[in-house]
DNA sequence: GAGCACTGC
């Protein structure tokens, strides 16, 4: 497979799974004449041997054909690109093969040539489309605006795309769609095979985001109901032996097939070269101690020895990332000769638009900017200029732990009880290269927790990558050469392998499969997050015993678009938003459920804490976080959806806007399901005004009060109706705010962020669980305990004599 | 009195 990848050595690189024999591979070239699409010329290609591995490779020569829009610039730009070689060859391939897996470097062009290629050969004829998915939203818009530009037509005509809250298509004309890959499993709730589509391209499938796993498995699957449809999975690495594998249809499944249909069932693998810059790779002769220190001194060295050209360095995360920062600023002032030249920027996604701006403003003359990192600029951001890069060898992971374990056995965490700084310390110099997958904390069940953790060969090389966009440029792994061959693993672990599953699921369930255990995924999940899924979904009430989806709860919760997202949490606000509508309060729920969905709409404040908690406290309710953030939506709203109403409440306004976004959207999801969008706010304020009117009920200010009162109740036991299982109990003589959860007594404190902090009511009900130094409850309300009875008997009758109220 | 890699519907 090796040589697969070796797209500049073996000039062009096309391969079949090894298991064809080369008269079959001939006997391909017999029926090109045959199957060849009119329209498109017959590649003129040679198969050879590969000596290595028995791959056998097509070497095409560069190609005369022309996509007909004569010879703009536009056009010649399209026609420089690698790509471009084998125009002829993926034509011939997709006529083909129901799959072809296209492995090629980032700059080939790929994405946004081999939909024009596609079209041009007739493939969105018909009223047939087709469709390009891409991992992100902002990717989709710049590849479809690019393509749009290269065909000379209007976005949302001929080329258009689809992202969540925004449609560009127009459906009587658009031939070539661009689309996030949630999306299109989202329409095939409406249309399951996706018959509309002749050709679904899947970019960066490498990525094994959960979305594209998912919808890989889907594919499979329709591709035997219709054969007719041409999938094209692109990746920027190997695992396109594994893909391949993935997409040979069964022997069972081919018992109408003859061996030489057409197209064919057996994968076919196409290499393109990329365009970047070769990029010189050095390694440390030894481990290094502390991978942040060792950073800083290679950015310095790297400006006193190398010529001009910016520097990226990739840490963790925030803090360190700031730490580097603080680091290389200091040493400015210490030594003003040899650093002065350096412009110092962090990125991170926690920083605020302007901030991350700064790093795409052109580097001043004489200056060399150096860009701390997170895994952002990774895959997410393309900084131009960048020369040298620094690589720490580690990333951030999420990691999900379906079940209580006992001791956590890959690897210490350490230094819990010691001083922050210390700990960071011990935490930094604990990340050497023989450092396992950490698990979360191994002491509480059902939690996701962010670990650090080497990175992949396949991120190192990505990350290498990033120094050879405008000229030959060089990275620095801050790990030995030895450690990258022997120990880093090749490929990271598919999200699907560390996530909750419980969106998969639900969203599985709707389309009908009703085997998730024997569903074909790429990678199986671990069976443990399975089980763990599918007792979440029962106990609200989402599955029932046979695990089908209820009516109409569990199919309600199943077309509402949070249950894509990636924690449990989520169905529980699908079932807090269905719930409140029956007590009548759904305008408020689904404001909370909104804020709930964005991860913070505060701005993280480090200079002006005391400031900032005086301005929350305008907003803060007694009866706990989601009741503030009422008062602040309602707030923003008053403002006219201010920014600078936002600027001057430590508010991030990216955050609000969202909020308001994902509030129209769950709102015309309700008036489609036919569920009522009520206020009880407004309703108790007509039941006083009634009570006035007949009964003469002088209106004083306790009626306001009651009002208030009456309306958090109705609110609180609708967000109980989904949060029920995250009950929690203040521990009797506690004098440090400790709790333990209802579920399992956990112990628990809830988070200094929340408006009930320091307040400690006797019983709470949290959102999510936060795992740092402690177990934080994050996002609180104040409940009584019999709303917990009320609102899940079957939950909560046999813990009932823990339930005593306080 | 603390801190959240990155996506996405």
């Amino acid at each position: 497979m090796t040589s697969l990848l070796a797209g500049n050595r073996a000039q062009s690189v096309s391969a079949r799974p090894k298991n064809l024999s080369l008269s079959n591979v001939l006997a391909y070239g017999e029926h090109m004449a045959r199957f060849w699409r009119p329209g498109s010329e017959r590649p003129r290609a040679t198969l050879v041997d590969d000596e290595e591995g028995g791959v056998l490779f097509v070497s095409a020569p560069p190609s005369s054909s022309s996509s007909g829009f004569g010879h703009s610039s536009l056009e010649r730009q399209r026609q420089r690109l690698p790509v471009f070689k084998y125009r002829d060859a993926i034509l011939y391939l997709v006529e083909n093969h129901a799959t072809t897996i296209i492995v090629g470097e980032t700059g080939s062009g790929k994405t946004t040539q081999i939909p024009q290629y596609l079209k041009e050969a007739g493939w969105a004829e018909g009223g047939r489309v087709v469709a390009c998915t891409q991992p992100r939203r902002l990717a989709v818009q710049s590849v479809a605006s690019r393509v749009a530009e290269e065909m000379g037509v209007k976005i949302g005509e001929e080329v258009g795309y689809t992202i969540r809250f925004e449609d560009q298509t127009n459906p009587s004309v658009t031939v070539i769609k661009f689309l996030t890959d949630g999306v299109l499993i989202r329409e095939m709730m409406d249309d399951p095979l996706l018959t509309k589509y002749s050709v679904i391209m899947v970019d960066e499938a490498h990525e094994r985001s959960l979305s594209t796993d998912m919808l890989l498995g889907l594919l499979k699957k329709i591709q035997r109901r219709r054969p007719e449809l041409r999938i094209i999975i692109s990746s920027a690495t190997i695992e396109a032996k594994s893909m391949s594998t993935f997409f040979q249809a069964r022997k069972k499944d081919l018992l109408h097939a003859a061996e030489d249909c057409v197209p064919s069932h057996l994968p076919a693998i196409l290499s393109v070269e990329g365009k970047g810059y070769t990029v010189e790779i050095h390694y440390v002769e030894e481990p290094v101690p502390d991978y942040l220190q060792a950073a800083v001194h290679t950015v310095l060295s790297i400006n006193d020895k190398e010529p001009a050209g910016d520097i990226l360095v990739f840490l963790t995360g925030q803090d360190d990332i700031d730490a580097a920062v603080k680091l290389l600023r200091e040493d400015t002032q210490d030594d003003r000769r040899r650093t002065s030249g350096l412009l110092v920027l962090p990125l991170y996604s926690g920083l605020s638009r302007d901030d991350q701006g700064l790093v795409f403003a052109p580097t001043p003359k004489g200056k060399r900017k150096v860009v701390i990192s997170t895994n952002i600029a990774e895959t997410s951001l393309t900084l131009e200029g960048v020369v040298y890069v620094v690589d720490s060898g580690f990333s951030k992971q999420r990691f999900y732990n379906p079940m209580a374990i006992e001791e956590d056995g890959f690897g210490e965490r350490g230094g819990r009880r010691r001083g922050k700084e210390e700990e960071k310390e011990e935490k930094r110099r604990n990340h050497t290269y023989s450092q396992q997958h950490t698990m979360g904390d191994g002491e509480i069940s059902d939690i996701e927790s962010l670990v650090v953790t080497p990175i992949s060969k396949a991120s190192a090389r990505q990350r290498a990558g990033r120094a050879g966009r405008i000229r030959p440029g060089k990275c620095f792994r801050l790990y030995t050469e030895e450690y990258f061959l022997k120990e880093m693993p090749t490929e990271g672990i598919p999200e699907m392998q560390r996530s909750n599953l419980v969106s998969c699921v639900i969203q599985l369930k709707a389309l009908g499969i009703d085997n998730i255990l024997g569903f074909d995924w790429l990678a199986s999940p671990p069976p443990e997050a399975m089980v763990r899924a599918l007792e979440v979904l029962y106990s609200l009430g989402i599955l029932d015993e046979d695990a089908k989806l209820t009516s109409p709860i569990g199919y309600q919760v199943a077309e509402i678009p949070l249950v894509l997202a990636l924690t449990s949490i989520d169905p529980m606000i699908s079932k807090m938003i269905l719930s409140a509508c029956n007590f009548g309060c759904s305008e408020e729920i689904i404001t909370i459920a909104a804020v709930l969905s964005v991860q913070s709409i505060w701005v993280s404040m480090w200079g002006a804490q005391k400031e900032f908690d005086e301005v929350k406290l305008h907003f803060a309710a007694a009866e706990g976080d989601h009741i503030t953030y009422l008062n602040v939506y309602k707030g923003f709203l008053n403002s006219g959806k201010s920014s600078q109403w936002c600027y001057k409440n430590y508010l991030n306004y990216q955050a609000m806007k969202k909020v308001v976004d994902v509030r129209d959207q769950l709102s015309r999801l309700l008036r489609r399901l036919g569920l009522a969008l009520k206020s009880c706010e407004k309703d108790t304020q007509a039941f006083i005004l009634l009570s006035h009117w007949i009964f003469r009920v002088p209106i004083v200010l306790e009626f306001c009060t009651i009002l208030y009162f009456v309306a958090c109740i109705i609110l609180r036991k609708a967000i109980i109706a989904g949060f029920f299982a995250n009950s929690c109990h203040l521990e009797e003589y506690s004098h440090n705010g400790l709790y333990k959860t209802v579920r399992s007594s956990e112990e628990v404190y809830i988070h200094p962020s929340s408006v009930l902090f320091r307040v400690n009511p006797k019983w709470v009900v949290y959102h999510s669980l936060v795992s740092t130094n402690k177990h934080y409850m994050r996002n609180v309300i104040a409940i009584d305990p019999s709303w917990l009875i009320e609102a899940a008997p079957h939950f909560y009758q046999l813990r009932a004599p823990n339930l005593a109220p306080c």
